[in-house]
DNA sequence: CGGATATAAAACCACTTGGTTATGGAACCG
DNA sequence: CGGTTCCATAACCAAGTGGTTTTATATCCG
């Protein structure tokens, strides 16, 4: 678990504002591949790629319900990519404490 | 600010191994170009590129120090990457607390 | 059965990515 | 000056990405 590939699938699934938009959809609740498809200015074998690309990071998995195949997230991946983004957290708010401080110097 | 593309290149610089060694790296202090490939099997000029992604998503700053070129970490665009993230922890918490209740079920 | 709907798969294209080797340029050192 | 060190750039390549259109497959519905 935790592999280093696991969040390389995972960053990369992310990098793309349509894949994104795909999981903010799913998070209002479970969604077929036409529903998904319907915002988008783009045709159906496109988000059914981007949806494969998002199935193997593990980010959404697939029922099955008559011709449809209703997506649903997996929210778990996510987790492991906000553990890495954790182990920053210091080095961001450092830079802002120095900004306070530099501001502070400025502004007795 | 905050724009989609700004989270494109984030999460694609991210999304590479060679690229989160050398932000792991880059945040125990400065480094210049050959400290940075030293530990790695490839080739300079391919660290050079990681680098540039690394500079394009505004994840690190170059300065100057006579032929060299010491990296610095820059973390704050780390910050709109775990803000988004933040946005599904409910989702995976939620998840875990189903599995928790379901054991509960299962064991009473 | 036959048609419609939902989705996947295939073939193709332009572009990007991650790597290579070879070359070039800038700044130090003697 | 001349050599060396540090790094970038260029040209190239294989593989992957993001999109297309077309075709195939599966399931419902009448």
């Amino acid at each position: 678990m935790g592999t280093s590939s696991t969040l390389d699938a995972t960053f990369a699934a992310l990098a793309d504002p349509t894949r994104r938009a795909i999981l903010a959809r799913l998070a209002t609740g479970d969604a077929t591949v036409t529903e998904l498809a319907a915002p988008f200015a783009m045709s159906q074998p496109a988000v059914s790629k981007h949806l494969r690309v998002l199935e193997r990071a593990g980010l959404v998995q697939r029922g099955r319900d008559a011709q449809r195949r209703p997506c649903h997230l997996v929210a778990e991946p996510l987790k492991a990519a906000t553990a890495w983004l954790a182990g920053y957290r210091d080095y961001w708010e450092a830079s802002y404490r120095q900004l306070d401080d530099l501001l502070k110097d400025l502004q007795p």
